[in-house]
DNA sequence: TGAGGTTACGCCTATCGTAATAATG
DNA sequence: CATTATTACGATAGGCGTAACCTCA
């Protein structure tokens, strides 16, 4: 699992579409398609039902969703202490 | 930032020492040393001081080290939601 | 000079993008 | 047949390990 496997996979989910994910991704079609494929794999769960539509979160994608927004969160977070720590120490 | 970038990073801050904390990780002493450098690179921040009896974590480490920690936890829960959804279904 | 961290370098794996290939309503 | 996802394939980048190097008490 990596960070970028869990940014891709919320920005399907919240797109509901491989391609215009990928678009907002600024990434190629096929890398968000092959990551999502991957991090299935990894976890050895189904993620999401395809249809010709596009993709449809399956119920343990509905689970794993809230932890990997949690997750991006506590980076984002990470991030922002040290950037914050850094501007006190030059104020 | 990568998850095996902050694993690395948190094995060196209890270890104090990139060698041990290489071992543990059984990886080669300097994917550490790099990957722990990368780190400090992308965040713009000097997380430990360098002596020659080992590393020690700078104010700017130990305030990243608790979001570390975190992370890698928030990923174990992710990982566990799935397997405990899994375990039931079967059950 | 010994313990530890870093750099150089070659290899290998992973990821990407383009193009071609399904599948389905 | 149009839309969407996937697979093939060649190219590129990132990560690792071994070996060599640097630094400091």
């Amino acid at each position: 699992m990596s960070l970028a496997q869990i940014e891709y996979f919320v920005a399907v989910a919240q797109r509901g579409n491989v391609g215009r994910a990928a678009r907002e991704l600024r990434v190629a079609q096929p890398a968000v398609s092959r990551q999502i494929r991957r991090l299935e794999d990894e976890l050895g769960a189904t993620l999401f039902q395809r249809t010709p539509r596009g993709m449809v979160l399956s119920q343990a994608g509905e689970a794993f969703l809230a932890h990997a927004r949690d997750i991006l969160q506590r980076v984002e977070n990470a991030r922002e202490a040290l950037k914050e720590r850094d501007q006190q120490r030059s104020s």
